[in-house]
DNA sequence: CAATTGAATGTAATCGATTACAAGCAGCAT
DNA sequence: ATGCTGCTTGTAATCGATTACATTCAATTG
């Protein structure tokens, strides 16, 4: 049994000894220090030093049937808006001693087994989900599964009754759209995200009401589809540049989309904003930085990770009432990608 | 007791039952189907269907003496260049039933105490370390702390005997001048990470070498401080403008830094490349898109993530002796960022 | 046919911390 | 002095799965 072995590590039981009490004031001492006279706890606290006890979180979690760790549910981990997101969640989780696991739901092994294994009770207290493309029934209680309380993030499934923390979409698809009309465009066209996913779906509404209320063309030909990649957007660009009769102002689903909109149409030798102004979403880091500088719908990645895990925390600890689901504000940031159009 | 009560899941007792076998055989049917009879087996997995029985991991690791986790170490989670290895590492360990964890180094909140928490192996089975600003000594096995094995990934700690996953930066920094050499220039500048990161040092030293090969000046004004983050791109652009005496090309420690670099000059009207060449290094993402599209050492991220994955497994599962430290090869990746110099 | 072997299964100890319950004890009122 | 209250502390059951050891039983061998 060398110093490697696990079974060398001290137990409560050698506190316990060291300290000259019972296991059961050890443990006392160091969960709820109330229940025990200073002088004890003090005592225990030296002989926690001196050993070096650090508390084995297996047997804990088992005696108290919880798990210590909160599943994150992330679509497509190498996407890197997310990162932001995972940011957030991790600060709030792990000051509050969670463990933060994250499964990506894209990975292809097996998905569904897999993803129903963590939203298993026993693999955690709680989950965040990300993905919004998940089939609703896996959190549904319908059968013998014992589920965790999940909070969605970002995205969400539409009816569902489970609390998020959100962006009003529709107002930020409106207020690129406003922004554009406001420019003088009335030519304008849409890059939309990948087909069925509520924020497309939320954006393209938006989008259409904004067209709407100003009393501009919604042309079908006009809306691309995409799927928020900066590959689609690039696809995007070709279609645009396939057109005959092309808009002259276009709000991309997200901000990566747009970057690579934008790169397609400087290969091609059109020019952003002068012949096309484009506005993004997300306001991710490049955004600021990229040539031209991106006009885009700010949303505030940390905050929503910060929330979401809070929220969460709130109903692990409390009981189910306090807690709403929250839709966070959006802002235009306007930069250099939109312009009032050449021929006003 | 109602159906969210972990209580109301079956335990294996339940299996049992139904299955008319005992625990024993029901767990061993679980783990080791080769000592059970192919008959008792069916049974078992039947009765398995039939009470939807998934294993309480808690117990399971504790009678085990393990964690069913492997911890990330991540510096400054919201940096996009590590979900692509995020990505890669999660592939691997979910496949092999690990749980994923992450923990930001650089959170604030009692940042070192936490970490070590981590560190000792109640808490994770193994270790992937992508942060090489770690002291040293927290890895180290002198005291009573019976640590997990650890493997190192993109960073490292210089003179650690720890496994790692990293790639050529000599080299890939070395290709970076060759390249430049080559079109031409002899006024060469560089933008470095942070000070004492072992990758700057790395990148710098092959740079330095290069050049000297070369026989071309290593002019310290032209070496820029920087840290890998955008914005410090941008401050190396101001601080190149500032210069009387420019170097002609650049050679940036990172794609971020690069991009917030280009950004900047084109601020300024300077363009690249007519009037700088621009190397970046790591190829992410948006190198390809950038306005120009970047040249670039490509280092291919998700492999970093599988393979750091596949070598801690490699070293949970088997002894020590096979596994052996791993440097993945980089390539150049030549794009619109650079071009001979104007007056050859 | 008795003895031996080995495969299949069962019994019960075990992992380490938490906590229900019991017990001890000081202080205080009657 | 007796009994009561309330604060500390200890004893031992408990969480659920794994596995060392014991047992059963059929097959094989001399």
């Amino acid at each position: 049994m060398n110093r490697h072995d696990p079974r060398m590590s001290p137990k409560i039981v050698d506190v316990a000894r060291t300290a000259g009490v019972s296991t059961a004031t050890v443990s006392r001492a160091l969960t709820a220090p109330g229940k025990v006279s200073a002088k004890t706890r003090a005592i225990v606290m030296a002989a926690v030093e001196e050993t070096g006890y650090i508390v084995n979180h297996a047997a804990r979690n088992l005696r108290r049937q919880q798990t210590g760790g909160i599943v994150v549910l992330v679509p497509n981990l190498s996407n890197p808006f997310f990162s932001q997101i995972l940011s957030g969640i991790a600060s709030v989780l792990s000051g509050a001693a969670f463990n933060v696991l994250i499964a990506d739901t894209q990975q292809p092994k097996g998905a569904d087994r897999q993803i129903i294994q963590y939203l298993h009770n026993n693999r955690a207290d709680g989950l965040i989900v990300l993905d919004g493309g998940l089939p609703e029934h896996i959190f549904g209680n319908g059968d013998r599964q014992a589920r965790p309380p999940a909070i969605f993030a970002c995205e969400w499934i539409e009816g569902s009754e489970k609390l998020s923390v959100t962006i009003d979409n529709v107002a930020g698809a409106a207020m690129a759209i406003d922004h554009l009309v406001q420019l003088g465009h009335s030519r304008i066209g849409h890059v939309m995200g990948p087909p069925d996913n509520v924020l497309t779906i939320r954006r393209q509404e938006g989008t259409t009401a904004a067209l709407e209320r100003a009393h501009l063309p919604v042309r079908r030909e006009w809306y691309f589809e995409g799927d928020f990649s900066l590959p689609s957007g690039v696809r995007a660009a070709k279609a645009w540049l396939a057109l005959r009769d092309r808009p002259d102002a276009v709000f991309c689903s997200s901000d990566a989309m747009a970057c690579g909109f934008m790169s397609e149409l400087h290969r091609h030798g059109v020019r952003v904003p002068d012949d096309v102004s484009v506005v993004g979403f997300d306001d991710i880091e490049i955004a600021e930085h990229f040539i031209p500088t991106l006009t885009t719908i700010h949303q505030p990645r940390t905050t929503i990770g910060e929330t979401a895990a809070r929220m969460l925390l709130a109903r692990i600890n409390g009981g189910e009432d306090p807690v709403q689901s929250i839709r966070l504000p959006v802002d235009l940031v306007v930069r250099e990608s939109t312009s009032a159009p050449r021929i006003a």
